[in-house]
DNA sequence: CGGTCGGTTGAAGCTAATCAATTAGAGTGG
DNA sequence: CCACTCTAATTGATTAGCTTCAACCGACCG
C-alpha cells in the first residue's frame, strides 16, 4: 500500500516526529485491509505479530476469563491497540473484532520493534502514548472500582456529551449491548439504569439520548476530571 | 544524597542502560527521605511533581471517588510510581500513604523529564517500564470485571504461593483489611471468603495460609496467566 | 486495666446477575 | 408491500453476591 493513502496516520502524534525514512519503511511493511463486521482480529493468548490501527469503522477490545466476557474497550478511528504487547513482544491481553465493517492498518511487530530501536523520536512518542493508555486504563478501573452500575451511566453519558458538543442531547456510540458491556453491567441491567435516570432527566430512544436535566443528573453523577476527563 | 548509596536503584532496568552522566545527575538531585507509618506521600489531583522509588517498606497506591475509596495497588521495594504522570507532565490519578515505616527516593519531575529528552537508551527503559505497568493494570482491570470476590482471592492465594516458593504455604503481603481493599471487597465479605475457602483446603491464622489442597483450589479458581502470570 | 484496632460473625438490605417472557426493529424474501 | 425472521431491547420474577450495620472477640499498647 501507497504511504500517502493514508495521511491521517501519518498525522497521529505517534508517528508525527518519526523520520520520513523510518515511516516510509513501517508503511512498505504495513497491510490496510477490509473486514466485516463481527471478524475476530485476535485473540487474546495470541502471539503479538501486528500492531493494529482503526482506519475506518470500530474495534471491541474484550476478554475473557472464568466463563464471562467483557468488552473492555471501544478503538474508533484513528486509534491504535496493542502497542504495549507488541513492545514486550509478548502475547496479546485483549481479544480484538470489528464490531462494524472497518478498515484497518496492520504493522508487523518486528517492523514497530526495529523503529522503535532505529528512531529516537519515534520511541519518544511511544512513551507518551503508552503513558496516554496506562491513565486511560487506571481511569476505567477506578470507575468500576469506585461507582455503582448507575453512577457509571450517568457519568458516561456526561462524557459523551461533553464530547459530541450537542447541549442536552447525546448520541450513543454503539448497541445498547455493547454499551452495558464497556460499562461493566448486563443489558438488562443497563435498561434498568436507564430507568433510574428517567427522573433526572434522561430520556432514551433507541441510540438518541436527550439529557434534560444536567444539573441534577450531575449531582448524582458527581464527575470527577481524574475519572472522565480523557484529558488529564 | 550519594549515588552509591543505592546501587539496587542503579540495577533497576530502568536505569541500567541510562549513561553514567544522566544517572549521576539524576541523583544528585533526588531526594531519599525516611516516613512513618500511615503518611500521606501525595494525593490523586495534584500536580506530578517528584517520580516516587519504594527503597524500604511499603507504599499503598489508593483513589477516592464518590465517597469511596479503594486501594489500587501495592508497592514495595524496589518499584517506582506515578511514572505517567511525570512523563504527561500531568496530575497524579492516585493517592500514596506508607503502609509501614519506609524509606522513599524522590527524584524531581523536570529531571526525570529532562533525563528522558536527552538520554535515549533511558528513553526506550521507560517504554518497557510502561508497557509493564499497562500490563498489569490490564491484568486487574480482568480480574475485577470477569471474577467474583471468591474467585479473586484465591487466584490472589495460588499466585503469592507460586511467588513464595513455599510449598502449600503462604504469607500475606499485608492485614487482611488492606488485602480486601486490593480484592476489591469489603474486610468482612474477605473474611466470608476465606471461610468458603475452608472446604477448598485454605486454612488462615493471622497472616499465615495454609494451602491443604491445590488441586481443588485451582479447580475453583480457574487461574489464568492472562491474569496472574506477572511475567507475561 | 481500659482502650483501640483488626478481625470475625450475624442479620438485613441493596445492587446486580440470571432466567423467562414479551415487545420492538431491522433486514430478507416472497 | 407485507409476512417472516432474527436480534436488540425491555420488563418482571428470582437468586446470587456483596455491602452495611451492629455486636463481639482478642491482641497489642498505653
Amino acid at each position: 500500500m501507497r504511504v500517502d493513502d493514508l495521511p491521517e496516520i501519518r498525522q497521529l502524534s505517534l508517528f508525527r516526529s518519526m523520520s520520513e525514512a523510518s515511516f516510509a519503511d513501517l508503511m512498505k511493511a504495513a497491510y490496510l485491509q477490509n473486514f466485516p463486521a463481527q471478524v475476530d482480529l485476535l485473540n487474546e493468548g495470541d502471539n503479538a505479530d501486528f500492531l493494529f490501527f482503526v482506519v475506518e469503522g470500530c474495534v471491541e477490545l474484550y476478554a475473557n476469563a472464568n466463563g464471562r466476557e467483557g468488552v473492555l474497550a471501544l478503538v474508533r478511528p484513528v486509534g491504535s491497540f496493542i502497542l504495549a504487547a507488541i513492545l514486550e513482544d509478548s502475547v496479546y491481553l485483549m481479544s480484538a473484532r470489528t464490531s462494524e465493517k472497518s478498515r484497518i492498518l496492520m504493522i508487523p511487530a518486528q517492523n514497530v520493534r526495529d523503529a522503535f530501536e532505529s528512531d529516537d523520536r519515534f520511541a519518544r512518542s511511544i512513551v507518551l502514548e503508552l503513558s496516554g493508555y496506562f491513565r486511560a486504563v487506571v481511569k476505567e478501573y477506578k470507575d468500576l472500582r469506585l461507582r455503582t452500575g448507575v453512577e457509571r451511566l450517568a457519568n458516561r453519558l456526561l462524557k459523551y456529551h461533553q464530547a459530541q458538543g450537542a447541549p442536552g442531547f447525546v448520541e450513543l456510540p454503539c448497541d445498547k449491548k455493547i454499551l452495558a458491556s464497556i460499562l461493566g453491567m448486563t443489558p438488562e441491567n443497563l435498561s434498568r439504569a436507564f430507568g433510574t435516570l428517567k427522573p433526572y432527566g434522561v430520556d432514551v430512544v433507541g441510540k438518541k439520548v436527550v439529557l434534560g436535566d444536567l444539573e441534577s443528573l450531575s449531582v448524582l453523577a458527581k464527575p470527577n476530571p481524574l475519572i472522565d476527563d480523557p484529558a488529564t
